[in-house]
RNA sequence: GGCGACGUAGCCAAGUGGUAAGGCGGGGGUCUGCAAAACCCCUAUUCAGCGGUUCGAAUCCGCUCGUCGCCUCCA
């Protein structure tokens, strides 16, 4: 396998260390409802830990939850509510929106309050070997200490000081030096620690959690790319100058950003669609196949009409899912080369969009081999377990649509339903087309189409099955 | 200003030296009482533009135009 690799800026071989994978992925900020952006940056995540396991490596697979922060703290002000129970509802709501999705919860979910302890022993181990400094009861991370500073967002202090935004001022040495551990001010949650109560900074969590969970070197470190700097870089500062063992991490991952419009979709900015709005209007498996239709390292733009789009694609998938596997004596179709297509695509830095084309191809081979009467079903077990590894269930009746609710005639509309498709199927066999025709027209009101088959009648809604009628 | 990514058909998106995957849409056909679903055929002589290297470039180099990200909280 191959996966490109930030640090160096090429795709390298991947071998772990030992046959369990360590992995560790930056988790959200629990201020707010998490939006599309973060779906699409756990459907990658996700996706490259479950080929993984295909591949055969069991994968500890850890994600953080920064729940102390400065816009916790606002929110909690705001509201009335403590910073705790702010965090709590929107990670309960983070893991339904990550249950909806498929996304298969991660070994551990480790929350910065709840790893003060660790957090304080790695910035002690700081100061003792001269990386930190303590000024008023804030502790900061010194930069000018680290020569290998800036490697993996490929900068040097010298070029990041000619910006202009960096603000100069403050207690600190150097101004990219950053806190590793703040001062409390008043009314503000606080943990004792040996320079006065406080809270510690936002990047020293995840180097004293992966190191508490993962040890001194991690195979994968994930996240946006948003977070390469300062975010990852800070943390292979304070790691490798902690534990004095290089490399911290041996394969940095970092997805490509999600767009609304023209700009990035952000929940600082505002502009941003929730990942229940989303839902709300798009199934669990199109929001996946849209995502990993890109490749990884690619931006993505929403847009409504390529969800839709995506939708469409995944009814066929869906429809090739659902075929019934008849026992044939005929001959079985050979699925092994769309087998070994998706896997030279995975294996190659994670190439989602080959893959998928293997698998729509593969599905077409499928339905042609099903209406010729082949026997499909090893194939079909190929291609259920490569729809798998994506994260697609591709299941049929997850929807409930308006009809479930209506009323005919102060009867329930699934009730009345039933007997219209009876009732449709004697005028056709009677062969009054007109009069089952007019049958079938009272399913519009409710979006409903039908599908004759010679053994059943399938009732559709919006393309997707919603029920079955075996035929007399 | 510094660093980086990208610009492929109506839309989305692979392909990084050997002659354009896949999806959606569109057109035609098979099947069907008609549909639906499925299947078959067609839909970029061309890869932002201009130069260059090469037997050969969407793929390498240079310039121009355009879009986006990071440099500040962010998946």
């Amino acid at each position: 396998m191959k996966i490109y690799n930030t640090l160096s800026g090429r795709k390298e071989d991947f071998a772990p260390r030992n046959d369990t994978v360590k992995m560790y992925v930056c988790g959200v900020t629990p201020y707010a409802p998490s939006h599309l952006g973060h779906a699409m940056s756990y459907i990658i995540f996700d996706t490259i830990r479950s080929y993984l396991e295909f591949r055969g490596y069991k994968v500890k697979y850890i994600q953080n939850f920064t729940d102390i922060d400065d816009k916790i703290i606002a929110r909690a002000n705001e509201s009335g509510i403590p910073t705790h129970d702010l965090a709590q509802g929107f990670i309960e709501q983070y893991f339904a929106n990550m249950d909806t999705l498929n996304i298969k919860r991660a070994t551990i979910y480790p929350r910065a309050t709840e790893e003060i302890p660790k957090m304080i022993e790695v910035i002690e181990g700081l100061i003792q070997k001269g990386h930190a400094y303590e000024v008023g009861g804030d502790v900061y991370f010194r930069v000018q200490s680290d020569p290998d500073y800036g490697k993996l967002s490929h900068r040097t202090l010298d070029g990041m000081m000619a910006g202009a935004r960096v603000e100069i001022g403050e207690a600190k040495e150097h101004p990219l030096d950053f806190a590793l551990w703040k001062a409390a001010k008043p009314g503000e949650p606080q943990w004792h620690s040996p320079w006065g109560p406080g809270r510690p900074g936002w990047h020293i969590e995840c180097s004293a959690m992966s190191l508490k969970y993962l040890g001194e070197t991690l195979d994968i470190h994930g996240g946006g790319q948003d977070l390469t700097f300062p975010h990852h870089e800070n943390e292979i500062a304070q790691s490798e100058s902690f534990t004095g063992v290089k490399p911290f991490v041996r394969h940095w991952l970092h997805n490509g950003l999600l767009q609304l419009g023209e700009e990035k979709m952000s929940k600082s900015t505002g502009k941003l669609i929730t990942i229940s709005e989303a839902l709300s209007k798009y199934s669990p498996d199109a929001l996946r196949l849209w995502v990993l239709s890109s490749h990884y390292r690619s931006p993505m733009t929403y847009s409504d009409e390529n969800l839709a789009a995506t939708e469409k694609g995944v009814e066929r998938l869906r429809n090739t899912n659902n075929l019934d596997i008849k026992e044939s004596a005929a001959t079985a179709i050979d699925s092994q080369t769309y087998r070994e297509r998706f896997i030279e695509a995975m294996d190659d830095d994670f190439g989602t969009p080959q893959a998928i084309a293997a698998l729509f191809d593969l599905a077409r081979e499928i339905n042609r081999g099903n209406d010729e009467g082949l026997h499909i079903g090893e194939a079909l077990n190929t291609f259920r377990e490569l729809t798998g590894v994506l994260g697609l269930k591709l299941s049929d009746v997850t929807i409930s649509p308006p009809v479930a609710e209506a009323f005919v005639e102060g009867l329930p509309a699934e009730v009345v339903i039933e007997s219209w498709v009876k009732e449709r199927e004697e005028l056709r066999k009677a062969k009054q087309w007109n009069r089952a025709d007019d049958v079938r027209d009272r399913f519009k009101q409710w979006d409903l189409t039908l599908e004759d088959t010679s053994q059943e009648t399938i009732l559709r809604y919006k393309g997707r099955i919603w029920r079955r009628y075996k035929k007399p």
